[in-house]
DNA sequence: CACCCGGTGTGACGCCTGTCACTGATCCAA
DNA sequence: TTGGATCAGTGACAGGCGTCACACCGGGTG
């Protein structure tokens, strides 16, 4: 899973399909560099054009509204990439990177990349289908803002980051369990909400949190909770009466 | 600006670039069909990989909540296409589409487009750039949706929808001004909530009715308002204490 | 140890806004 | 004109959750 921190974009899943060769040619192009964890990489607004590629860390993908607020649009660890929006169209960034660790990367000027994309399809379609994909959860995200109330948001995000436990068949574990804060961020909410959240349901033992740990004890009734609420809870239907 | 609805892909933005040649055979593979006003063309999760190219009419891309809310997530008129997503990664259909009005549109099925994307890199560059684009819209609306209240993205939906008026300079028109249930679903709120958002500001005089027409008396106070709201409104920057 | 700092839990309060329920307007067809 | 359908405006109500405030806890540091 950890990748040595060797200064080569081996192994960066944007550039799978890519010879040896041309991997070789585009690293001269290449600058690397360390950040340390909590640093700004670019701001929103910025006029940088240069794509980055995560070869070590990972890095958050946020923008702030007006009073301050963080918004979490997504992450991307080691293998990852962003800033390609801003190389493909040139338009200034979109939004900011923030460093959640300790970070290597990679960083590619614009005219290189975009010289790749146009000598090779299918680096080409690996970043058609990295937007698709952005796309598509974009979309759910505002699906989500919209349709569900800020508790149900935090559990859906805690489906999200769940993954199974590797000695318990069925039981899922959130490890380890980010600083709330992130949380909220990520589903638009406040600490204080996804504190909440989480209390009310400790009492029915869905959950339950050991340390740094949160266990799922049963993932699908979660799961089933989010979508109940929905129904008798916040919006009916509204077929004309 | 209205498209003589004769069967050909001149004029679609998509494909910008392409040579005659080029685009006649395009079209021996597209299939044509009308649809009524109202009607759906395809649903989310349904498994066809076809792009559209609207000739004529306009359509709404729209996806539906559990308890049946609408939710917008932008349109394509004359010239412009929908459905790439789909033909690019071969996953389902993210969301529902539905025309506006009645709507002429070219059916091209996913291979002869992924064929003329390995082709022709000016046509990749030409989706890459709109992805890109519905990318940038997606994380504007996240962000408000994050940290604007339902009314004054209210307010930002009329802003974006208004156009200078052709006779008084500095006045701003909505012309015509859709069904408030089509607003409302456009910024995620109810019909009844966009009602009395515009009531609100009536008194003020930033905001005129009449017909269908509405008049934004002063462009640059309603901007205003929006984030002045949002500073010693709703929340503040949480400096920890 | 004492201290600070970031992270957590929880109570109180109040506004926003979604829901429900009516009343009217507008427009079109019979 | 009369009916029906869609759209608009508004009052009443209640519940969610953002905000503020405070207490507690654990871990690193001087």
């Amino acid at each position: 899973m950890q990748k040595v921190p060797e200064r080569s974009l081996v192994g960066m899943r944007l550039l799978e399909g890519l010879e040896e060769r041309e991997r070789l040619k585009l690293e001269t192009h290449c600058r690397w560099r360390w950040y340390d964890a909590g640093e700004r990489i670019f701001s929103r607004g910025d006029e940088s054009r240069e794509v980055y590629f995560v070869a070590e860390g990972a890095v958050n993908i946020v923008d702030f509204s007006l009073s301050g607020r963080e918004v979490a649009f997504w992450s991307a660890e080691a293998g990852e990439s962003f800033g390609e929006l801003a190389a493909i169209d040139a338009k200034p960034r979109s939004a900011s990177v923030i460093t959640h660790d300790k970070t290597l990367v990679a960083i590619l000027p614009a005219a290189p990349f975009r010289e790749l994309l146009q000598q090779r399809v299918e680096i080409t379609f690996n970043v058609l289908n990295r937007l698709a994909e952005i796309i598509r959860v974009g979309d759910e995200r505002i699906m989500e803002l919209s349709s569900l109330a800020a508790t149900h948001r935090v559990y859906a995000e805690l489906l999200r980051m769940a993954k199974p436990d590797a000695a318990v068949p069925g039981l899922w574990v959130v490890r380890p369990l980010p600083p709330l804060r992130e949380i909220a961020s990520r589903v638009s909410t406040t600490r204080e909400t996804v504190a909440r959240a989480l209390s009310q349901l400790y009492p029915t033992d869905l959950l339950r949190r050991k340390g740094r740990n949160l266990y799922l004890m049963d993932r699908d009734a979660l799961q089933e909770i989010i979508y109940a609420l929905e129904w008798d809870g916040r919006q009916q239907p509204q077929h004309h009466h």
